[in-house]
DNA sequence: GTAATGACCTTGG
DNA sequence: ACCAAGGCCATTA
């Protein structure tokens, strides 16, 4: 082991690097597809530790079960989130994702192809 | 070492 | 249907 962080951290910053362009998913989704739904926090808290990561991280393509933009204020700046996000053709209402169903990635199914 | 917080989700009333 | 509280795991103070 000797992981600098903990395996579960690494894990989430692959299954988000893995998210398709003009997708978005939800932490409880990556949570769920590592086993822990019940640790959506922890993935949520890992994003927060994307910003030690050496690799840049689509941390922009991850929200909340509502769609929203929860983490928004801890990007470099909080527009730079929805700017992200409106690039990849997604559509940003109030700090909230539109057509979040359509955009909807969830890795436990697309990588379970 | 203990206590509190956090980019959340689920369940109960 | 809406509102409230709890639970989970890891990090930081």
């Amino acid at each position: 082991m000797a992981k600098t962080q903990s395996d579960f951290f690494d894990q989430v910053f692959q299954v988000v690097r893995l998210i398709p362009k003009g997708r978005v998913t939800s932490y409880g989704a990556i949570a769920n597809y590592l086993g822990a739904k019940s640790s959506s926090r922890v993935v949520g808290y890992a994003m927060n530790a994307s910003h030690s990561q050496k690799e840049f991280v689509p941390a922009h393509r991850v929200l909340n079960r509502n769609g929203q933009l929860t983490g928004k204020h801890h990007f470099s700046t909080p527009y730079l989130m929805q700017e992200l996000l409106e690039k990849e053709k997604i559509e940003v209402k109030n700090d909230t994702v539109v057509n979040l169903k359509k955009h909807y990635w969830d890795p436990a199914i697309e990588l379970a192809l």
